[in-house]
DNA sequence: GCCAACGTTGGC
DNA sequence: GCCAACGTTGGC
């Protein structure tokens, strides 16, 4: 089982709307490097933090589960749709997707200014400069610690 | 709202 | 295959 780090604008889709509809397709992931993760990596099982950016306080807000393999994203097959991408073909779909699943809200907010501080995450890409992986690995380590803080603060 | 960082596109 | 221009991400 591995775990991972999605992030999320809130405005667009936050824990709370996941906690509404329990489970929803992460879709609208345009960059071959996510892409691939979660197509060779991603299994259902794993566990993810939920991270909400671009907002006041970005920061992890909750946990929730893997519940399917990659699969084609339909929205890159619909003009209407924001991530619309007219050169995935349905029969050789560019774009893919995994369905997740709400488990919980972290206690607290995890601010990010918290996790850059912290020594045992300086290994995150998502504290790394420059850094643009919507989605990203946590190593067994990264997480337990970051569930640690959970009780702190 | 600004802008640094970085991925993608497309002309050559 | 290079690389400048452009678009996007996302913290601040």
């Amino acid at each position: 089982m591995a775990y991972w780090l999605m992030k999320s604008e809130p405005d667009a889709f936050s824990i709370d709307d996941l906690e509404r509809v329990g489970t929803e397709p992460w879709d609208g992931i345009r960059n071959y490097q996510v892409r691939n993760m979660i197509r060779d990596e991603m299994k259902p099982g794993d566990r993810a933090f939920f991270y909400h950016s671009n907002t006041k306080v970005p920061g992890i807000v909750g946990i929730m589960d893997i519940v399917s393999e990659a699969r084609p994203d339909p929205t890159a097959f619909d003009p209407d749709e924001k991530y619309y991408d007219p050169k995935s073909d349905p029969d050789k779909p560019r774009w893919l997707l995994v369905d997740v699943k709400y488990v919980r809200h972290t206690k607290r907010v995890i601010p990010l200014p918290e996790l850059k501080a912290d020594p045992a995450l300086e290994e995150m890409p998502l504290v790394r400069r420059g850094n643009r992986l919507s989605i990203m690995p946590v190593s067994e380590d990264q997480w337990e610690h970051i569930l640690s803080l959970e009780d702190q603060g």
